[in-house]
DNA sequence: CTATTATATTACTACATAGTAAAGTGTCAA
DNA sequence: TTGACACTTTACTATGTAGTAATATAATAG
């Protein structure tokens, strides 16, 4: 179901702009057929992953939170080790230079096994 | 390429147990035969998602973290809104029940921004 | 060298499914 | 009611690829 990039670019989408109909969807494909997309919503959503709503002619596909929180959290539980690496460079990005100083405890710490690797790139 | 539940399984095998062998791996697929996962291991090779060291006849597969890393660094950033929730719920099945106390404010603050919705389930 | 174990490669098949076109449903506007 | 808009459904096609069987390579044992 995540497999497919059509699908992930829609839920990103969804995510970064907040809901949005088929339409809005469908500009952000131009090779593609709204019937198509319209279908992938219909799985997208059999799924649980998006919900929608009417709004006049105009369906209205929205993230479902708990479902993305379901889909992710095992996920999460196995790969924890490397996504911690990820998570740093995420910070990085996201808080532009704020405190540089106590980078290291503040990190998430979930895991407490350490096999903290270098990344060795 | 992460598509795949053979593929998946096998990452998580590998993030499970550590390094292993193509045999090691096969016989955790009994529908399977050791050609596809040597022919899946070929791919998450070149892929650059595992790396593999000869140890005589065999070949010791391992991940490749910093490739692992990689893969999941812009996704965690996409959907950080989502993964808190999924972080709490790990968080809780990670450490037994040491400290219960500051849990809110140990908990990883990456995304500054609030948009904190309930999961709603 | 020969046999055996451990992977890899190749050629092939079967199946799943992404995308399309066309028709169908539902909503609003005049 | 008629027409236009917004989306959904259906039937179809084409393509990708997971898995297999058979063969090939590589390393050790005897």
């Amino acid at each position: 179901m995540l497999a497919d990039p059509t699908r992930r670019r829609i839920l990103d989408l969804l995510a970064e702009r907040g809901p949005l109909n088929v339409t809005g969807l469908s500009a952000e494909f131009p090779n593609l057929v709204p019937s198509g997309i319209s279908k992938h919503l219909m799985g997208l959503r059999s799924a649980g992953l998006v919900q929608a709503s009417r709004d006049g002619r105009q369906q209205i596909y929205s993230l479902e939170a708990a479902a993305m929180n379901a889909a992710l959290a095992p996920w999460l539980r196995k790969y924890d080790r490397f996504w911690h690496h990820a998570l740093e460079q995420v910070r990085h990005l996201a808080e532009d230079e704020a405190e540089e100083g106590r980078t290291t405890g503040t990190a998430c710490t979930l895991a407490r096994g350490g096999s903290d690797q270098p990344t060795q790139q």
